[in-house]
DNA sequence: GATGAATGAGCGTTCATTCAT
DNA sequence: GATGAATGAACGCTCATTCAT
């Protein structure tokens, strides 16, 4: 963590109170004293409360986009690629369980930069789910019936739900591997027996 | 709508303007203008402004999990179970547009209240799902490898997420029996062809 | 003093507190304990600190405005008139000092607004004089080369200067008579001596 | 403007930003940037931003006081003296609007040291006016009757006031000469005819 | 000397809550 | 019970001033 410079000591800790607090309930004096700088020093960086926010989400899901693109790119076979989505989705979230909160709560605000951003930054994220499912259509491995709009919602719901409890400090009762196999399990094979 | 009373009046008021709001940004002010009461009134039936969400979560999410309870008692089979608890949980949703809005935002907060009330009350309606798993699993349609602890998250998370874009209101892409039809299939029978 | 509601005595407390600070060094909380209210409770009657002020000036120089065009009004010789206006502006200056002196200084701002109001309501108190000029050269007793719009300020300015002098408590150097007559001299005869 | 040194480059921009802003209005990175220096420079020059402004009075203030004198000890009719005076001033401040500005608006504040400068150096410039009139007097060419330190008060406020008005870059309606002539005429032989 | 990033005290304003009517 | 005017604690943000480079 260091030789970070100010703008990226503000936005972690910002980050962190966010996390812990809510975007509502976190105080600039909170972040300031987190990130050790003044209150007034956020200002030089940021324009407002809300801009800190934002930045946070351009930033770091910028960053998470950029990683799981880079992973996806080397596999071809779209169920290995469903798996390393979840995989790599999971384990982000769990490396960083206060970004993970940050998403989760945060970019559900019904302020509209915020539904903007989800609307278009944030969609390219799931967005990639929809492209697996597109190309497991034309390389004859998953059903044409499904439709990719639909399922990479339901993916991605999936993953976002799982994540939240997995995540959580307190929850200890399944592991990672055991997580990914069971999501990869109902979304592959689905919960009827096959005849 | 006839009949109201004072406290009722409120909730209602309360979910519509935390829906377009978000409760950080509603005014008490706001909800006593809505429900058409003066704004010391609103003391006179809640003890603050948060006892109001946790009111509109307990009585109105006791609602809904009283009625697909119903709903799903006088029905046996494990898979049509879990189309009863989609379509009902959709067209519940898209009826009350302003309390889905509610429930997929404010529940989420850190706040400790709601994460308990996250942690009880919603968990009965969750927890509906791992139920109907079981009794899939006891009777022999459900695969026995799927853990119905993750399994819940995955199919609620899901639903949840399906549910935000379908109430929408300017989305129109999908039917409701389209769209429970696609998350069907999905969970039942999974992505892969059948070999 | 008695029976002043909320918003004529956070006038009141306005007008001491600027006169002694100054709008810009004036703290709403020190308006607000002048007038024995709280602090918010000055926003239930003004949008903003600025408000206050433009309100100071719309209402308290409004009434002054409207005595002296009632004074005038029984007066046809415009020789008296003016002595009228200059003893009407010194008595009522220095009965209202505070107000005087938020006058004197606040109104000057080069804030839009402030000199929009200069320019209209107050105009209307100056243009009381050219109206004097006017009359006293139709009517033959006044000099016709005299400029109506030059001289209005001229004798508004000089009234004044003098009325800033002649109203600051330690000033006691010249009684109102004096005063009055030195200036009516000055102006209605001028300083050299009559050939 | 040529080898200004920082000093009087700060003056300058201070000059023009307060006049642009008024004092309370105008920021020191305003006047830094106007200066072409860092925020910083400003303090190596002066204790504060209000030494600024009192810097402004003293400096700028004493050079038209001494320009003033020079021009007036070479005449000796007081007559002309009032005359050379009111020239002066309207076209100093003509030639210098900001200052003009500051001068007009910012040596009002009630601010102690403000006052105390207005009671001494700026006084001496008034004090010209009043030691005219007493060479009048003693000369026999202006009325006995008239208290100079009245009259002084009433000349420099006309004067002043008309100033503000004939400065202002819209008012084109007077030349100067026309204005000068007119002052003259109402203090020189007053307003009422000559009988 | 010059810089400008950093500081943190200070204030206008908001709004949940109270309580006299 | 119902009202809504009044309260005052709380906080985002600004900006004069400092000081390490």
């Amino acid at each position: 963590m260091k030789n970070l410079d100010k703008h990226d000591k503000i936005i972690s800790a910002a980050i962190k109170v966010f996390a812990k607090k809510g975007f509502f309930n976190a105080r600039i004096s909170d972040i300031a004293k987190e990130a050790k700088v003044a209150d007034g020093t956020i200002y030089l960086y940021f324009n407002n409360k809300f801009d800190i926010l934002v930045s946070v989400f351009e930033e770091e899901i910028g960053k998470i986009i950029a990683q799981i693109e880079l992973s996806l790119s080397s596999e071809t076979d779209p169920q290995k690629k469903l798996e390393i989505f979840a995989r790599h989705h999971l384990t982000a979230m769990k490396r960083n369980k206060n970004l993970a909160e940050v998403i989760q709560i945060e970019l559900r605000q019904s302020n509209k930069v915020v539904r903007d951003y989800r609307n278009t930054a944030f969609q390219r994220y799931i967005n990639l789910i929809s492209e697996i499912i597109n190309e497991g259509q034309s390389t004859g491995v998953f059903r044409k019936d499904i439709m990719p709009g639909i399922a990479k919602r339901a993916l991605f719901g999936a993953l976002d739900e799982v994540t939240r409890v997995w995540t959580s400090a307190s929850d200890t009762s399944y592991t990672l591997e055991e997580t990914i196999d069971q999501l990869y399990q109902i979304f592959i094979s689905g919960l009827k027996i096959r005849s």
